[in-house]
DNA sequence: GTGAAAGCGCTAACAC
DNA sequence: GTGTTAGCGCTTTCAC
């Protein structure tokens, strides 16, 4: 069994060649060098024999370059985020840097302090993805000179790529009011938004979409169509039940922000006979495969995961912009599925 | 503007003091080098206006120690194992390690690569999730000397923690067939199990435990109430579809291996009335919030993330042990959930 | 074609 | 209380 510990001087010893040749065979660029055939084969053998690997921390440290790209997200257990720490590893990969993806928490201080860990590893860039406080960490990343953006939530230190709300929410609205059946009821007959938080930027914009929307395909918007009551299952579950109460039934279109608000809505919809549910039209900002597989036909707006990474590595590789600029990036509609 | 590069001599040489005055106050145990008060505050100061870090390839190669460890799990676009990269963050964070997750997509030759490279930036130890060839990176971890242990997926060569796949199987099964409701029909009176890879170990041990429990409570089990058709959607909606067309009607009670088989089946179930639905009992082996929302009752059986990484923590916090032993971890019941 | 030597930024003996 | 020095494992001139 080969020992474990070994350096390219104990591999330079056993072939019989200086360190420097061990190095520049095991990094590749031994043709440049015109290291002989014979030589190079010799150490490779060697290495595999020994599974040798080399000390990046070493190497890191001489060549000033840790092959470490980072990603800040606030959770790992959501379907949104870890479908984007699994596209940022794709990317990363077919860049050769190491992907490494730490989840904060919502919590602006170990944001920071995230950022600064990193930074002190020495990734070679960032980004930064649903940060409570982006210009905070942008401070932190510049005064390093550390390459980064901001992805979902935007901040005015650095470029930022996020989601087209508006446009989504403009056209799920859209699409509700034109599928919507017509009620007697006055109140009814309008779409209602519910869920999502008013001091969320995500959320402000999306009301803004639906807002547009109502004005123009209905000529008037009421303030009580708006109920930001939330992101909490329990809340939206709430806020549903008391809308239904003050209408005296369900309204003619539905629009829920957020697949977690969706789920207290659910519930509340369940206590419904069938015929109630069939005079609606559902909305949901936000995708989940399972949401498609409830009793009712549902109207979903997915986020463009992999456009918005793929953009957000773009920038990365354009370099360091004159300005930081918001690029938008459309979501997805998915309108077909399910269907009534 | 403070300058961005700067090491400790930059500093030692702004607060007039050595290096490793620098370093003893950057990394807290001044106290013990009796370093005075006032100098270790002015060198603190100094850091914080430069907003220095330290290196941690420097201090990492010079230590030969990292402070990193690492969890390989198959996919982070998963409930299951997004879950277990939150869990593995705080529990590495309560032990002042950084965690690094990172997927390798049921990929073998990706799963060494990737715990090669972990172990050349020098992580301490690896957790090593549902990996499709455990012992493969067992071997590449015993060369290094890296700590590590297997979670989800047994291996030979390392302990491993793992659902206690048996006992789920069988209380769910049990339970299923206490609250089914008799039919008359002696094809559909019994259980049926659907979904899985027969060559997956964890469908095994379900398996397993799902014939125990017929066995005991019915007397006997026929080979046709297990179908480990496979976890895509789409088979095991056929398989479903086959089975209703078989028994001219659904089973008693259904036992859907995995939420994502699930997906295939509630499609299926979606085209038959409501009072068919209303004579099966179903119960999923995973669990999913949305599940829970469906259109009828559905008993779920949830694996005990926490559990599990408590226990491969406890696992590298012993130390390497004699033998390598496999310790099972009780998947929690949410048979309340969703009552009929 | 290959080797010797210096140095990346840090820490830990060992000095005084 | 604080400084000097050596060296962690690697890469990169420069020399031959």
């Amino acid at each position: 069994m080969p020992k474990n510990k070994s350096t390219i001087y104990d591999l330079a010893r056993m072939a019989d060649v200086s360190a420097t040749t061990v190095s520049a065979v095991l990094s590749g660029n031994w043709r440049a060098r015109r290291i002989g055939e014979e030589t190079a084969q010799r150490v490779l053998a060697l290495a595999d024999k020994h599974s040798f690997s080399v000390n990046r921390q070493a190497s890191g440290l001489r060549t000033s370059r840790s092959g470490l790209i980072g990603m800040i997200i606030p959770l790992h257990d959501n379907r949104f985020f870890s479908g984007m720490a699994q596209t940022f590893e794709k990317l990363a990969r077919q860049r050769h840097l190491y992907p490494i993806v730490v989840s904060t928490l919502r919590d602006t201080a170990l944001e920071v302090e995230t950022a600064r860990t990193l930074i002190s590893y020495r990734v070679e860039s960032l980004i930064v993805a649903g940060a409570t406080d982006p210009d905070a960490i942008s401070a932190v990343c510049r005064s390093h000179g550390v390459a980064h953006v901001n992805v979902d939530l935007p901040g005015t230190k650095a470029t930022s790529v996020i989601s087209d709300n508006f446009w989504g929410a403009q056209q799920l609205t859209e699409a509700l009011i034109a599928k919507a059946k017509p009620l007697r009821a006055a109140a009814r007959n309008r779409p209602y938004f519910v869920g999502g938080l008013a001091t969320d930027y995500a959320t402000q914009r999306r009301m803004e979409g639906f807002s547009q929307a109502v004005r123009e395909r209905l000529g008037e918007l009421r303030p009580d169509q708006l109920d930001a009551c939330g992101y909490e299952p329990d809340l939206a579950e709430a806020h549903v039940a008391a809308l239904h109460e003050r209408l005296k039934g369900l309204p003619s279109a539905l629009f829920v922000n957020s697949t977690i608000a969706l789920e207290g809505v659910v519930r509340f919809l369940k206590t419904l006979p069938h015929e109630e549910l069939a005079a609606c039209t559902f909305g949901c900002y936000d995708w989940d495969p399972f949401a498609g597989m409830l009793a009712f036909p549902l109207m979903m707006v997915r986020q463009n995961v992999d456009g918005l990474l793929e953009e957000a590595f773009a920038v990365l590789d354009a370099g360091p912009p004159r300005e930081p600029s918001v690029i938008e990036i459309r979501p997805i509609l998915m309108f077909g599925v399910n269907p009534a």
